[in-house]
RNA sequence: GGCCCGUUCGUCUAGGGGUUAGGACGCAGGAUUUUCAUUCCUGAAACACGGGUUCGAUUCCCGUACGGGCUGCCA
């Protein structure tokens, strides 16, 4: 294949969903696979629908997952511009070329008078109108009306549409490069709005006279557009350009975790699990949502859990960096059926990158996570935290919520543990070695280890007896690395007042109960 | 309703006319480990249904069912 151009092209109404970043993901690794170009454009058609945010959201997301674009808006490229809002003359050009056509007509019908159309026919029982070309020739239209009719509208300047004049009669296919040949009875087909009345282009427009002046080759996108793509192959054979025509690919859609339909904002807040790969503050809290970013996902997982969904290298590999995954993709190992989100999945592949990582690597991470808790460490403490704790944790933040007693006082004490093994009895012993920790000049994991072998030893107690103190007293839980080395991570003084201290809240839990 | 797409373990999927239908997540059990996690082993778990075609269909064709998408001066 020569000259790969795809195109990224969402629209700025909001935050960038976790849908659009897998098609992000695929037309990247499409044209990366192909040394191909891959180009981001702005899909600001929609005034009403713009929210002022959302292209910069777009662009930071895209940089997290390093799928830097070759082209596009703040990058530039010779296809220019790349924000459809400053390519607002091109489109009236294209639709009045189609008008002088024939292939396209004015429309003065206002959205109420369609709007009266489609409810008096769902009263007669029709379930929906289409303006077709089963209908136009009785609508407000140039159709309809005379040469002379619709110049005067248009001198009067009545607000007008342009529509696409769908022939009769024809099949229009479409062939897709994941599902095959998809087929079209044009009769079924409405005549779609080219251009509104505010000027603006719609998506159908807009996508073919940019697709082709930007010359891509190949449309990504969601199976949502499946539907609308006959119009596509109609309207680049409106404009004469089916020999340039990019090959289509329409993706299976992302489903929801649980229940039906395509996956959506709200299944993020209601399952408190993330579907949008950066947080976004929207106006309402209603609006906003928890990235993965900020979820604690490494972008290596992400990427990897998105490509696995809807795609598949054919191989048993689970995990990819982002070059193999360029190099493992093609569009022919995409699935046809849609792919349920899997959050589970999605975690276990964060532990996966976590526990790949360097310790060193983690250090900055780590050191983040704990500082939003008001604490801060060396990097060789965090580095030692970092290889204790990584096969511990799922999502970064895990480095807090099960690691705190590292950087603070234990807070909570695991009191089943200290049921059943806390005998107050015993305290005198413990007491005592604590004391035999204090003589220790060497406080190392080994030396620890070795003293407390000489310790139960001596008053014949096995590690089942001795360890699940030290843990509680540690670390207010029997969970987590070897005690030995956190005991030495931590320190002696700390430990030791540590273990102080819990002798006496032991106690006083077992004189309560 | 109409049009379009889809359907292999609960989930993501491999496979494809003759296979013990493979892997991964999750789940259950076991081994290792001072605990937890990791790691390793084992297990339960799937070709939606009905007709064809064929010596033989999970695989090809047609229906049905189910699921999904579209049906806007949204993208």
């Amino acid at each position: 294949m020569e000259n790969i151009r795809v195109r990224f092209a969402p629209s700025p109404t909001g935050a960038l969903h976790i849908g659009g970043v897998r098609t992000a993901l695929y037309n990247y690794l499409f044209a990366k696979k192909h040394k191909g170009t891959f180009i981001l454009r702005i899909e600001d058609t929609d005034q009403t629908r713009y929210v002022e945010q959302a292209e910069s959201y777009i662009i930071e997301a895209l940089e997290w997952c390093g799928f830097t674009p070759d082209e596009g808006p703040g990058i530039g490229g010779k296809y220019g511009p790349y924000r459809q809002s400053e390519r607002k003359s091109l489109y009236a050009k294209y639709a009045q070329q189609l008008i002088d056509s024939g292939k396209a007509y004015y429309a003065f019908d206002t959205p109420e008078e369609l709007d009266a159309i489609r409810e008096a026919e769902k009263a007669k029982g029709n379930h929906t109108f289409k303006y077709d070309s089963k209908v136009r020739a009785t609508l407000n239209n140039s159709i309809r009306l005379s040469a002379d009719e619709v110049q005067a509208k248009l001198d009067a300047d009545e607000a007008y549409t342009i529509r696409l004049m769908v022939p009769q009669d024809e099949i229009v296919v479409v062939h897709d490069l994941i599902r095959g040949e998809v087929k079209f009875q044009s009769n079924e087909l409405d005549d779609k709005i080219l251009l509104k009345a505010d000027g603006m282009p719609t998506y159908h427009l807009a996508n073919i006279v940019d697709d082709y002046a930007m010359k891509i080759s190949h449309v990504i996108r969601g199976e949502e557009w499946l539907p609308s793509t006959a119009h596509h192959v109609l309207l680049y054979r409106a404009f004469g350009w089916e020999d340039v025509m990019p090959k289509f690919a329409h993706l299976p859609l992302i489903l929801k975790p649980t229940g039906k339909g395509k996956l959506s904002k709200r299944d993020g807040s209601k399952l408190g699990i993330p579907v949008f790969p950066l947080s976004w503050n929207g106006a309402t809290a209603e609006d906003s949502f928890v990235g993965f970013r900020e979820f604690g996902f490494d972008i290596g997982a992400v990427r990897n859990f998105l490509a696995f969904l809807g795609w598949n290298p054919g191989t048993e590999q689970e995990i990819f960096k982002l070059e193999e995954l360029v190099e493992a993709f093609s569009i022919e190992n995409i699935g046809k059926s849609g792919a349920r989100f899997d959050y589970d999945k999605a975690k276990w592949f964060n532990q996966q990158y976590i526990m790949a990582k360097d310790n060193k690597a983690l250090v900055p991470e780590i050191r983040q996570i704990i500082s939003a808790h008001g604490h801060d460490a060396s990097d060789e403490f965090l580095e030692s935290v970092a290889g204790m704790m990584k096969e511990r944790v799922t999502l970064m933040p895990d480095f807090w919520t099960n690691a705190s007693y590292f950087f603070e006082e234990v807070k909570e004490y695991d009191q089943k543990t200290i049921r059943k093994k806390w005998k107050p009895e015993r305290r005198p012993l413990f007491d005592n070695l604590v004391e035999r920790f204090e003589q220790l000049e060497d406080y190392s994991a080994d030396q620890v280890k070795a003293t407390v072998e000489t310790f139960m030893a001596d008053h014949e107690l096995k590690f089942g007896d001795v360890l699940p103190i030290l843990r509680i007293g540690v670390s207010g839980t029997t969970k987590g690395p070897s005690v030995f080395d956190m005991m030495a991570l931590i320190g002696k003084e700390t430990v030791n007042n540590r273990m102080k201290k819990a002798y006496d809240i032991m106690d006083n839990y077992h004189n309560e109960v």
